[in-house]
DNA sequence: ATATAGAATCTTTTT
DNA sequence: GATTCTATAT
């Protein structure tokens, strides 16, 4: 193997970052410096120079899509198919390991996995069945709840309610709801880690075979792992193994959901002997750019320290547009679309990026109006629809009976004359003796237990599940699921369905149809051969929610939020809405932790941009129906003014907008922050609400605790901050 | 079983 | 303002 095809790419950093002595080694990896480059080419070199098999290493990421990237540009690197070695995210890892080790880890042989619908669905039959009001204990925050301690680590035995009853309840619910999956024998995606981690704990054999084989473990966006994934890292290394940890403390923006950007440096720790390096040149922005987005970032307190630089000419400034409102602030992106396209740019090469996915409607509406081409991301998934979520439903029934999540979902649909009495009925018998809804269902039918017409009915639905077990039985993927959607009645039920929705839905189902036919040559794991092609295909369905709609050929404008936008890049990119309030968002604006993690949000989406980057703000704005003023983002005063350009349209240059609220945010004469509590001589104690102007001559809305909602002219109302 | 009206609620998202 | 769920009527 000719090693210089490997090295030669590389600049110097990133080459002493892929030949680093086998040991533990951390590359802190700016925006846009070759992240995934130095993973690639760091296995390549494993391979080719260092002669260690594919078959000791393990390389895992977040995202299926990084995923394939990866793979996809090792075998492009070296010529030959990667096999052997497992390239993955977390959770596909997890779960392969599960489905290997099913009987260890306590799982019937079929299990199936549930994504976050379906899991929200089981929790609220859990707390319905525990009695409790539903208003009162939302199955959401249950969710939220559970997931949480699942990503730390905690099963429901290891809390303490400390003698709160809100948490008491928790608890319990959580606990419930381990029965609930235990009985139905599926599993959630924090329980893919937890369980798997636990797996290891449990039976020290398999954990060794695990150790001994993967002598190289490699992960990407390290900043993202949670406690219960870098758990399970350190578990899976042990002693001996070489970890190689890719991340970027300024690109963590998934703190909310559990990611612990902590664990970069408890690496460093954690292994003593690890190597950090830094890569900071950046082969994407231009030099304002990259320079604005440092002078941003350096306002965080928490950071491991870095500066991007580039090879590359400072390029144009950066356009900071001041909107009267968001009508003007869509308008003005259009029309700089329009003349970017009109000096022969491309649609696709403009990107807009908000905060929140409410803000695109506008934008959108706008791109409408002059018959530009767009695509916005973050919408429903493929295997996320109704019809084909209806679908996998009855194919998970058919191959494991206690999935009682699949079973509530098709029992009746379409209608069959099982009403939600039959059901109730079906629930109290399966909580009573402890068994899935299936079991107590043919239970209640073999004892009569049940009016005639609602005993016929059902009886019918489950020998219509039993006969297409029977019937599907040796049938390729594609004739099963063609045979389901059939006999099940879906088709018939989703013809009735007028309009464009129903033959949409029809599609979507001939749609699934043809994935099942594709699946059987291309995503099958071939280490797995002996799952059978059902199983792994409605696994694949669940922890492969398959791509967002669009049509990605098409010349179109990008939009989505911030969030989605990480690791992307775009000639050309707005950062729209950079209001106090709405980014940073309001719920994020009260601790310092959380406000910094909006700071990297803005920064993941200036470094989005490689020529031009806008950005823009509207001092008014009609948001959830109610129009309100805002200040610009403090984010818009944290870049250094030198690579600002302040520009308004049709030439018509008045006060100079920069200034106006340069002064606005930096003066604390003038406490404007709506959530301020202030205190008034005559009305007592207030929150703004909302105000209106600037300066002295801004009107004010307060709501008084005692008085109600009164709007106040600043200058008279001599308020003070409590 | 379905249709409709009223109410609630509205960051960010992958697996 | 728009969507989504819940309660009630038919």
């Amino acid at each position: 193997m000719d090693v210089s095809r490997i090295l030669d790419p590389l600049n110097d950093a990133q080459r002493q970052a892929v030949c680093a002595e086998q040991g533990n080694v951390l590359v802190l990896a700016g925006a846009g410096s070759g992240k995934t480059r130095v993973l690639v080419h760091r296995i390549a070199w494993m391979l080719a120079a260092e002669g260690i098999t594919p078959y000791g290493i393990l390389a895992v990421t977040f995202t299926n899509k990084a995923a394939g990237e990866m793979r996809g540009r090792i075998e492009q690197l070296l010529g030959i198919p990667s096999s052997g070695m497992w390239v993955g995210t977390f959770h596909g890892i997890a779960h392969r390991l599960l489905r290997a080790h099913w009987k260890e880890a306590g799982l019937g042989q079929s299990f199936t996995v549930m994504d976050s619908e379906d899991q929200l669905r089981a929790l609220r039959r859990v707390i319905r069945e525990m009695g409790l009001d539903e208003s009162q204990w939302p199955a959401k925050e249950s969710q939220w709840y559970i997931n949480a301690r699942k990503d730390e680590g905690l099963r429901a035995k290891h809390l303490d309610h400390q003698n709160d009853t809100h948490l008491r309840y928790m608890i319990e619910i959580y606990a419930q709801y381990e029965n609930y999956c235990q009985r139905s024998n599926v599993v959630d995606f924090a329980e893919l880690m937890l369980r798997s981690h636990e797996l290891w704990l449990q039976n020290p054999e398999i954990l060794r075979h695990y150790q001994q084989r993967f002598r190289h473990i490699l992960v990407d966006e390290f900043q993202d792992t949670n406690t219960i994934q870098y758990a399970w890292l350190r578990l899976l290394a042990g002693q001996h193994c070489a970890m190689f940890a890719v991340g970027d403390d300024d690109q963590s923006i998934y703190g909310w959901r559990g990611a612990r950007v902590e664990n970069i440096q408890q690496f460093s720790r954690d292994y003593s002997n690890t190597s950090v390096f830094r890569l900071e040149q950046n082969y994407r922005s231009t030099g304002n750019i990259l320079n604005a987005a440092n002078g941003l970032i350096s306002h965080n307190a928490e950071r491991m320290g870095k500066n991007l630089w580039t090879a590359d000419s400072d390029g144009e400034l950066i356009q900071l547009y001041a909107a009267f409102n968001e009508q003007d602030e869509a308008m003005f992106i259009v029309e700089r679309i329009n003349d970017w396209v009109n000096g022969g740019g491309l649609r696709s090469e403009c990107a807009v990026l908000y905060r929140s996915n409410a803000q695109s409607r506008v934008i959108e509406e706008r791109l409408i109006q002059s018959g530009m081409p767009y695509r916005v991301y973050g919408g429903l998934r493929f295997f996320e629809r109704q019809e084909i979520k209806d679908a996998l439903a009855y194919l998970r029934l058919v191959n494991n009976r206690d999935d009682d999540t699949a079973f509530e979902r098709v029992v009746n649909t379409p209608t069959r004359g099982i009403g939600a009495r039959t059901v109730d009925t079906i629930r109290e018998t399966a909580r009573g003796s402890g068994i899935s809804l299936w079991r107590a269902a043919y239970y209640l039918i073999e004892h009569k237990q049940l009016a005639a017409r609602a005993l016929s009915a059902l009886q019918q639905f489950l020998y219509l599940i039993d006969n297409l077990h029977k019937s599907i039985d040796g049938l390729a993927l594609h004739e099963q699921i063609e045979h389901v959607i059939h006999d099940s009645g879906l088709i018939d039920h989703y013809k009735k369905e007028r309009g464009e929705r129903g033959r949409a839905r029809l599609e979507n189902l001939d749609e699934l149809i043809n994935a099942g036919r594709n699946f059987d040559d291309e995503d099958r794991d071939p280490e797995q051969a002996e799952v059978d092609t059902l199983t792994a295909f409605l696994s694949h369905a669940s922890l492969e929610a398959g791509e967002r709609q669009g049509d990605e050929w098409d010349d179109c404008v990008q939009l989505m939020t911030l969030h989605s936008a990480k690791g992307l890049e775009f000639k050309q990119v707005f950062l729209c809405g950079l209001e106090e309030g709405v980014f940073p968002h309001k719920l994020s604006m009260e601790e310092p932790g959380r406000l910094e993690e909006e700071r990297r949000l803005c920064y993941v989406g200036m470094t989005r941009a490689k020529q031009k980057l806008m950005i823009s703000y509207a001092e008014k704005r009609r948001l959830y129906g109610e129009e309100k003023f805002a200040r610009p983002s403090r984010f818009i005063s944290e870049i250094p003014r030198e690579y600002l350009e302040e520009i308004r349209l049709g030439g018509s240059v008045s006060t100079p907008v920069y200034d106006q609220f340069a002064t606005r945010v930096e003066d604390n004469d003038a406490p404007l922050q709506l959530g301020q509590r202030v205190f008034h001589n005559k009305f007592g104690e207030g929150i703004v609400m909302n105000y209106e102007g600037n300066g002295r001559h801004a009107r004010v809305q307060i709501n008084f605790s005692t008085s109600g909602s009164k709007w106040l002219v600043m200058e008279y109302a001599n308020l003070q901050l409590c």
